[in-house]
DNA sequence: AGGCTTGGCTTTTTT
DNA sequence: AGCCAAGCCT
């Protein structure tokens, strides 16, 4: 029987209310999560079959999340909910009826990148150039179009009044073409061809409606237009639907989240309820003072009570530094101390910034200044050229008509053809209407190609052909190995003889071994099974919470998070409100939502910095203190003890490293991997026994060299190999 | 065909 | 400072 017991009595209403749609509006901490949670849960035990149970959520991680609580409340019927990202979820449809909007079911997913690649291909065709058509802001323009439901036709008719304008609905609806000609979709078809889909099957609709008797929707003032659109679909009018959110969270408007979807529920679902959380159970009274200092500047947010229970705690606390280095010295110094006199662990700890680019001052200090720490998010995983080269490989051998990723791997390791052959190979293409992938077979047809390089061609399409067979005959692990042993990828970074080189390979190897453990996982998933995962994956789904390191990560990738202490560093105009030639009021706005979430991810404690002086762009740039903060009632913050900002100003770098050296009791701050030492014995899934014979680097960053059984020597990364240490 | 240099531009934030 | 695309040279 489900203990509702740890949850007060709004929450509880919330969750046992079966009537009709709920709306749940509640400030940060308040339990959103964790109601939506118990209410799954909470249905399951009423009856509900768990697979008629469909919960949307941001991001893969909050997903997962929700699911392993969700297990620990009900046990394994948990595993059978559908739980996801609208895209996930949406795409997994698609797939299963694909037939009804003209597509195969093996279309590839395309990210950014691949978009920004064929709105390049769009304007070469169209002769439209570069310099005045940016293949970049088209490719937002058509972004920002798709996810306000804007069709091509639609565009044509009520938004095109100048020359520009008409050539940017030309590439949009080429763009669009293209897509379905290499059975292909952006991130914002997964959500617009399922309301194509429903729009014109009216069984389909029937069918999935029928499927799901109840749908859970966090993080609900983060969706757009075409989300919503979907939601309405997808439910009926008086429907069996939850939706949980705080409007002044919101931060993903320039992704096309829009927040009058909070004030249209209520219209669109008449006999809704609104439900309110008050009770804040995160954070301290000092710390939801000063967020509401900062967010009541926000004219236009519902009104919305928030108290808690908790302690006063300590006072927020600013840190004055004179530039990032300072900035990221002063930052570690603090967390040292409250390890030290807090009895806290690296865990504990995030810092928060606006942009990535922030992360750089703060691992070269925490590297030198032996704190483990790991980046969240950042320049991902799946975004690298040699991870995306590889994976184009795949996509390919897995939907061949998919342009975008055959011309990425077409000279890719280099094979002699280069942009003439293809441009050539193109031509042909578009003349006989075949694919490019087609004219490879008949690449001595095109006579303009040197009969040298038409046998490259013809190579490349043997070894295509190839893979394609083996697909069905090994599993995605192994096929993937064979092709990297042959393509000779290892060996060609290898002789790149450099650092990034010996990367990539690291790379490349934990790819391998990330796909190999998805072909134990899944025995019988295809290599289309592969790839629908790891197109929507990113680097921040990764669960760490085992790991003790610090957190270095953007405002935007902690929501829903929380941590006992909070740094939230750069907080300088310009920066923090980050602002460019088009900022505008609503833009500050969303800033300042941006920093009442930074502000309520901290539990115990938080900081806030700001630096005098920081690079940005190459040169150095004099920073005035953000806005936000001078909105913070002066009683409710104090400064960082001692003035050591001033202090670190009068000194040179070096003697401010000095000076922390010599006062520094030894203590080892790298309480992650304590025991990994040089002559440990360790245990390696693939590589067996061995014995640690070097070790570089702090945190993420942590690498060892070990000597394996058979004289096999390797580099690992610790956060990928996984190691087992042996007393 | 492919490697190297230059010049413009950039930093938002991510499914 | 660092990245990418275009242009130039071999
Ligand atoms: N009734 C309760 N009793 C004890 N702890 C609670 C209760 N409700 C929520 N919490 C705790 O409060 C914290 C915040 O909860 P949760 O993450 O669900 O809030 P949220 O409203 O989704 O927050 P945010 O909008 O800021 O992401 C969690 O640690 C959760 O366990």
């Amino acid at each position: 029987m489900l203990n509702l017991k740890s949850l007060n009595p709004q929450q509880r209403k919330a969750i046992e209310y079966d009537e009709g749609p709920a709306l749940i509006i509640a400030g940060a901490g308040s339990g959103k999560t964790r109601v939506l949670t118990y209410k799954v849960a909470y249905l399951v035990e009423q009856g509900y079959e768990p697979d008629s149970i469909l919960a949307l959520t941001f991001t893969r991680k909050a997903a997962l999340e929700m699911k392993e609580r969700t297990k620990k409340l009900i046990g394994s019927k948990a595993d059978q909910i559908w739980m996801g990202t609208f895209h996930s979820v949406f795409s997994r449809f698609l797939r299963s009826e694909a037939a009804h909007i003209n597509y195969e079911p093996n279309f590839s997913i395309y990210d950014t990148e691949d978009s920004h690649s064929l709105v390049s291909n769009v304007l070469e065709s169209l002769k439209l150039s570069p310099d005045n058509y940016n293949p970049g802001s088209i490719r937002h323009r058509i972004s920002y179009l798709k996810n306000h439901m804007i069709s091509p036709e639609k565009f044509k008719k009520n938004y095109i009044s100048t020359f520009p304008e008409q050539k940017v609905f030309e590439v949009y609806v080429e763009y669009q073409k293209r897509l379905r000609e290499n059975n292909s979709m952006d991130f914002d078809d997964l959500l617009l061809k399922p309301i194509e889909l429903f729009s014109n099957n009216p069984k389909i609709l029937t069918k999935y409606r029928k499927k799901f008797s109840y749908i859970l929707v966090d993080e609900f003032q983060d969706t757009n237009k075409a989300q919503y659109e979907l939601l309405k679909l997808m439910s009926s009018k008086d429907g069996k639907i939850t939706a949980v959110g705080d409007d002044a969270q919101s931060i993903y408007s320039w992704r096309g989240a829009d927040i009058t979807n909070i004030l249209n529920f209520e219209k669109d679902f008449s006999k809704c309820k609104v439900f309110r959380l008050e009770q804040n159970y995160r954070s301290t009274k000092s710390i939801l003072a000063v967020a509401d200092c900062v967010i009541k500047n926000n004219k236009d947010q519902i009104q919305k009570t928030l108290w808690t229970d908790n302690p006063q705690g300590e006072a927020v606390t600013l840190i004055k530094c004179s530039d990032e280095k300072d900035e990221a010295y002063q930052i570690s110094r603090v967390i040292k101390n409250e390890i030290t006199t807090n009895k806290r662990q690296l865990k504990d700890f995030a810092i928060l910034y606006r942009t990535n680019s922030q992360s750089r001052a703060l691992e070269d200090v925490f590297r030198r200044e032996k704190i483990a720490y790991a980046i969240i998010g950042g320049l991902e995983f799946y975004k690298r050229k040699e991870i995306k080269d590889l994976v184009a490989y795949l996509k390919v051998i897995n939907n061949n008509i998919d342009e975008e990723s055959l011309l990425r791997i077409m000279n890719f390791p280099q094979r002699g053809i280069g942009v003439t052959t293809i441009q050539r190979m193109i031509v042909f293409a578009r003349k006989h209407e075949i694919t490019l992938f087609e004219t490879m077979s008949r690449v001595f047809e095109v006579i303009d190609i040197k009969e040298r390089i038409q046998k490259n061609v013809k190579n490349f399409k043997v070894l295509l052909d190839k893979y394609m067979i083996l697909k069905d005959e090994l599993s995605v692990g192994e096929m993937t190995r064979a092709l990297v042993d042959e393509l000779g990828i290892i060996s060609l970074f290898k002789d790149e003889k450099s650092v990034e080189g010996r990367q990539k390979i690291e790379n490349v190897q934990e790819l391998l071994s990330s796909i190999m453990q998805f072909s134990n996982q899944n025995p019988k998933a295809a290599l289309g099974d592969y790839l629908q995962e790891v197109s929507l994956m990113t680097d921040t789904d990764s669960n760490n919470a085992e790991r003790n390191f610090v957190s270095l990560q953007t405002v935007h990738s902690a929501k829903g998070l929380e941590y006992p202490v909070v740094f939230l560093s750069g907080c300088e105009e310009d920066i923090f409100p980050l602002s460019n030639k088009f900022s505008t009021d609503a833009t500050v706005q969303e800033e300042r939502r941006l920093f009442y979430v930074a502000l309520t991810r901290a539990m115990e404690k938080a900081y806030l910095s700001h630096a005098r002086s920081r690079y940005r762009f190459g040169e150095v740039a004099y920073q005035n203190r953000s806005r936000f903060i001078d909105e913070i009632s002066p009683d409710l913050c104090c400064e960082l003890n001692g003035g050591l900002g001033k202090k670190a100003n009068r000194k040179s770098k070096k003697e401010i490293y000095y000076e922390y050296f010599e006062n520094m009791d030894y203590v080892d701050f790298n309480q992650e991997n304590i025991d990994l030492k040089v002559g440990v014995r360790v245990m390696h899934d693939k590589f067996g026994l061995g014995k640690v014979i070097h070790v570089v680097g702090a945190g993420e960053a942590q690498r060892v060299t070990v000597s394996f059984e058979g004289n096999n020597v390797k580099q690992l990364m610790i956060k990928y190999a996984k190691l087992k240490v042996l007393s």
